[in-house]
DNA sequence: TTGTAGGCGTTATCAT
DNA sequence: ATGATAACGCCTACAA
């Protein structure tokens, strides 16, 4: 029962507002117990038309709003989901973060977003906060994560998805695809396209399986098929155009001569071309330039950039899908890939005759 | 040693369902109270140095991990906000909302992210949403919002910040600046280049006071110096470089003739400058183009975009900071505005003479 | 410095 | 169909 007398002494000394109404109240103005209340709200089948009608009808004159911590307490879940992603400010997790949203609100679940860059201590920092305030679920980005996260994880007994990439082990769950195999599919066209001599661009590798995987599926292919990928021929770069700029002027000081340029995505990819460009140097006749994950803007520069499609958006729908449907007891396959086609535009070409 | 009590946790999870620990089984581990465990952990200096090392070393060793919503509800405040955003996905919105987290974060609180595809309702039910789950406070973006939303927050008496722009009326916290001053800003370049005919790709003003603003800018501008602004010469257009691209298409299409345009956005003005380089128009020299926001493409491109630079990491920090300052009760200033400088480079230039 | 006990706002288990 | 009453896990006067 509340205590009146102090919520009167606060009206008087600091004109306070009064108090948000509680369930308690509403169920007074409808002349009901609390329980009914409650029911009448959380559980509509269970009342008399009539009663829930009157006791909707106090809900809103009193502006009731439901206090989600009680509820969280009381019912031990808190229709809440966690995400930490890297750099938000990526345009591709931030598509898939839109999406994510906007599936879980459809559920009635609201996100809870963190964000840390690229640094496993942070990531799990982040989590073990998003943990502590009580998700229901959680979405990771990739596999690399500290072992002591995925122990946090299980040890708490939450549901949790990983995102873009496949569990290599097999038995987690995760939505995504194999960057490798989808790089290997880039490279090989390239190779199919007579280029001899290559490049790569790769991301930063350090704590992101992607950019690793990536760079892999290059070195894989051209080794299958006795092609040289010396060291001078690779540099990685962060995250940006302006990266990919400086990173071709690095290649062509260090060891001209490739005809086939591969990044690690497409921001660096663009930056390449753009740096092609100022350079005279043709793009695809001289130069033959592929990115990874076709944000708009690679549809868009002239010559359109050639690139694997990921579908990101999907990917963080799928993932919010998947964690609700879980925590619904349903069943889904514990891996999930999406396609990841090759989208062939206009920066790669055949490779000159002289190479 | 820390391995080996997860793997008796684990053992122990196997035999039986144990639920999480909770502060009462922390505390009799450490031989205290539940008071002082839970002092211990929220208010060290309260409790004496070697208790309190016990208590935590207990803490760990179970791997206790508090109940938000507990903690909530007994202390009423959930170390967390609310921020609504429209479409993510959008870059600029993006790193805002990564600044917003990482400044949260470092405060120990929470970011609970809602998005909306620039629909008031929608924005309204994701405000609530966030208010039942129980924010201290909120971010919106711009200040077109539903006059529900603003009774809302003011009944729940729930701080907020209005971030991008800034309040009209002035008695609201925000942190922006003017579009309309900035866009007159990059009108008032065009016309003393010279250029007499403008034309205008808008973004889409509904529901979205940055675009009307900015459009409105233009018009003052231009109507102060006696120019002409005829509607054949304005068209809307959503958010996307494609977009960008086919509306200069529909004003060349509709009334050809003028010699600057000026765009809503970046993406806008980067996909009228590749337009008009795909249909042989000379930038600057047959026809400016100017944009808004300063995106990392912007100064990638070439020519360079001349554009307003809108610091959007920043604004997201600083609503954080704000919200943070008055939730410990500091004051701050209502109203506060960021830089916006117009940042001149390559995409504009002198009117042709013959114009 | 530490312990005791009441309360935070719901839900859920009982009766009725 | 409805009502009374324990939880839920933590914080915090108040007492010792």
């Amino acid at each position: 029962m509340r205590d009146e007398s102090a919520f009167m002494v606060l009206q008087f000394r600091h004109m306070k507002r009064r108090p948000n109404p509680r369930l308690d109240d509403v169920a007074r103005a409808a002349g009901v117990s609390l329980a009914t209340a409650s029911r009448a709200l959380s559980a509509p089948q269970l009342v008399h038309a009539e009663t829930r009608a009157r006791v909707l009808s106090a809900a809103e004159r009193l502006s009731y709003v439901p206090h989600g911590a009680a509820r969280a307490l009381a019912t031990q879940r808190s229709r809440t989901v966690g995400a930490v992603f890297p750099p938000v400010d990526n345009p591709i997790f931030a598509s898939a973060t839109h999406a994510l949203a906007q599936e879980l609100a459809a559920a009635g679940f609201t996100l809870l977003l963190a964000s840390h860059d690229y640094d496993p201590d942070a990531e799990l920092a982040a989590a073990r906060a998003l943990i502590e305030r009580g998700v229901d679920g959680m979405v990771l980005v990739g596999t690399d994560h500290a072992p002591a996260l995925y122990r946090l994880l299980e040890q708490a007994g939450l549901p949790f998805e990983l995102t873009w990439s496949l569990d290599p082990g097999g038995f987690r769950h995760c939505v995504g695809l194999s960057h490798r195999l989808a790089s290997a599919h880039v490279t090989q066209h390239l190779v199919e396209l007579g280029h001899r001599e290559f490049a790569v661009i790769a991301g930063v590798v350090r704590y992101n399986d992607r950019a690793r995987e990536r760079l892999a599926g290059v070195r894989e292919t051209l080794a299958a098929r006795g092609l040289a990928l010396p060291a001078e021929r690779v540099v990685e770069a962060p995250f940006s155009v302006a990266d990919g700029r400086a990173a071709l002027g690095r290649l062509l000081a260090r060891a001209p001569g490739f005809t086939a340029l591969v990044c690690g995505n497409d921001p660096l990819a663009i930056g390449a071309v753009l740096e092609a460009q100022a350079r005279s140097i043709a793009v695809p006749q001289a130069l033959s330039i592929a990115g990874f994950d076709d944000v708009e803007l690679a549809a868009q520069i002239s010559p359109g950039l050639t690139t694997v499609h990921v579908p990101s958006a999907d990917i963080g729908r799928l993932a919010g899908r998947r964690l609700l449907a879980r925590l619904e007891g349903k069943r889904v396959r514990r891996s999930e890939e999406v396609p990841a086609p090759l989208v062939l535009r206009g920066t790669t070409g055949p490779a000159p005759r002289g190479a």
